[in-house]
RNA sequence: CGGGGCGUGGCGCAGCCUGGUAGCGCACCUGCUUUGGGAGCAGGGAGUCGCAGGUUCAAAUCCUGCCGCCCCGACCA
């Protein structure tokens, strides 16, 4: 069967994913090593998670503000264990003139005394702010969002996976009690697993990270994972307990109650664009990009189809007038978006909008017309599993046919999941499972895989070191289970999630 | 940053071995035909063949250097 992306999922999943970005036009690369253009299609996407990020956390009180994008190399240089993870990969503003050099081109002058560095995260400099505006437990806590993009130069970059430069938003709060920072941490995480279910149809597992894949400087690192559909997982959001690390790195200190004095708690979460690298990467088939009604730019594209000149300004008024009825419609609190494409490209047009995955297309030609009818393809069934049904019908039931395509998506991931989720306890089985039969070029393998492990740093090195295989996270349930390190065969009391990842 | 592959109109590719001023499919524009479907025919626009040197009467093609992209690693909130 002909696909519209080349090759398939099967044959190359890292071209597909590109071809994916490509034929769907959500971004494309730009000028610039490592950063990408991302085109209306793609950054709608971005601007409905934001909308729907920034409302919960509003509801729980966090308050937008911004920080700048530049920070003193001084702040760097404290001795804070966080730097260090950022160090090989800053971005540094050396220079803040152009003059003409011997060659005729520009060259960079007015050298600063001090460099500046772009960020890669603005832990440092947010919490310069913090210092000043906390000084009583009256101050506390503190909630504060910004919405910003950060550099950081990887050696190796994907399209919206990890680029040079992303968009994200960070989260900063201080506390005065450790409970009330855990509290929000956790709070923060819930919003995060809401945010990849409900809007994004991506199941996730939500867990505690091991110290090795701990954020520099955390206490503790939370994470929402997903798995991808080459059965890779995906961090796709961090929620981090710092307990009193930056407080102190930063001697942010407030009066208690009691006035005593005491360093204040702090927390710090993000998610980024990576998101939709991980919604591809989801819900995406051979036929291109597959979006969840909430989360695309439009749910609906309607196709006139009128070559007969006289049905023309018939079909057209017929399918402005549907248009308009749609727009009314209100699909979880926002009006519904509608395309409507009114070129004459026969079929290949019907085929651009299931590469885009909008998640409805509506054709309306003369029979449906006449008959008060529309025939309507859903993008998560097959390209030819189009039904024809009563033009109110369809209005009436939209956001219920939305809501289905979103559960259809939702369950079919889970399904994926759980096909690919196994329990092992036996060591050989374990590393056959994450070996692939073409080591050059590695086929579709693996998955998620709950096994013991004793809490030895060392075994979870030794794996990655064998498989590429990393601990993913870790029930934050407290279950306990006795059984044996699947590295070690020493006693454990847990199961933890492995896999190889993004 | 190490190993491998690749850079030719918007997209996908052929041509390169055996140098002789660039071709195919899709997309785009025009016309006719078709009309519930990734349409057919005819015509057309669009490429300094990644960049820079070199060899040569002549370079997409041969040589050298560089850059970029993808994969496997290393690295990585």
């Amino acid at each position: 069967m002909k696909t519209a992306i080349t090759p398939t999922r099967e044959q190359d999943y890292p071209e597909w994913y590109q071809q994916v970005i490509k034929a769907s036009d959500l971004a494309e690369r730009s000028p610039v090593r490592g950063c990408m253009v991302i085109k209306p299609w793609g950054y709608a996407l971005w601007e409905n998670i934001t909308r729907w990020l920034d409302d919960r956390f509003k509801a729980i009180g966090v308050r937008n503000a911004y920080f700048p994008i530049f920070i003193p190399l001084s702040f760097l240089e404290s001795e804070a264990k966080h730097v260090e993870g950022f160090a090989k990969e800053c971005a540094v503003v050396t220079h803040h003139r152009l003059e003409k050099g011997k060659g005729g081109g520009l060259e960079p002058a007015g050298k600063l005394t001090e460099p500046l560095v772009v960020r890669p995260t603005s832990e440092t400099i947010i919490m310069d702010s913090f210092k000043k505006w906390i000084s009583s437990y009256r101050d506390l806590p503190l909630l504060i969002n910004q919405w910003a993009n950060v550099v950081r130069w990887e050696m190796r970059t994907r399209m919206f996976l990890r680029t040079s430069e992303f968009l994200w938003h960070e989260g900063h709060t201080a506390h005065a009690t450790a409970e009330d920072a855990m509290d929000l941490t956790m709070k923060i995480l819930d919003i995060y697993e809401d945010l990849a279910e409900n809007v994004l149809a991506m199941p996730v597992l939500k867990g505690v990270k091991s110290e090795a894949e701990r954020f520099p400087g955390a206490d503790d690192t939370f994470a929402i994972e997903a798995m991808m559909q080459d059965r890779k997982a995906l961090q796709a959001g961090t929620s981090h307990f710092l307990g009193q690390n930056f407080a102190k790195a930063s001697d942010i200190k407030f009066q208690t109650a009691d006035e005593l004095e005491a360093y204040v708690w702090t927390t710090s979460w993000a998610v980024s664009t990576r998101l939709i690298g991980g919604l591809i990467m989801t819900h995406g088939d051979d036929d291109g990009l597959v979006l969840p009604p909430k989360v695309a730019m439009s749910q609906i594209v309607l196709l006139p189809i009128s070559r007969k000149p006289e049905d023309y300004e018939k079909i057209m008024a017929y399918t402005d007038g549907l248009a308009e009825e749609l727009r009314k419609v209100h699909y979880h609190h926002r009006p519904l978006s509608v395309e409507i494409d009114r070129r004459d490209t026969g079929g290949a047009r019907g085929w651009e909008w299931i590469k885009k995955g909008i998640p409805l297309r509506v054709e309306i030609g003369p029979r449906d017309m006449a008959a008060d009818s529309v025939f309507v393809g859903r993008r998560d069934k097959g390209h030819k599993d189009r039904v024809s049904m009563k033009r109110a019908e369809f209005v009436d039931n939209i956001g219920n046919l939305l809501d289905d395509i979103h559960s259809n998506l939702l369950n079919r991931a889970r399904d994926y999941q759980k096909e690919h989720t196994h329990r092992m306890d036996d060591k050989e089985d374990f590393y056959r499972f994450f070996t692939p039969e073409n080591k050059e070029k590695p086929e579709i393998h693996g998955g998620f895989v709950e096994s013991h492990w004793c809490g030895n740093p060392e075994c979870e090195t030794k794996i990655k070191d064998d498989l590429n295989v990393t601990i993913r996270c870790m029930s934050v349930n407290g279950e306990t289970e006795d059984g044996s390190c699947i590295c070690c065969d020493a006693a454990s009391t847990r199961r933890v999630v492995f896999a190889k990842s993004y």
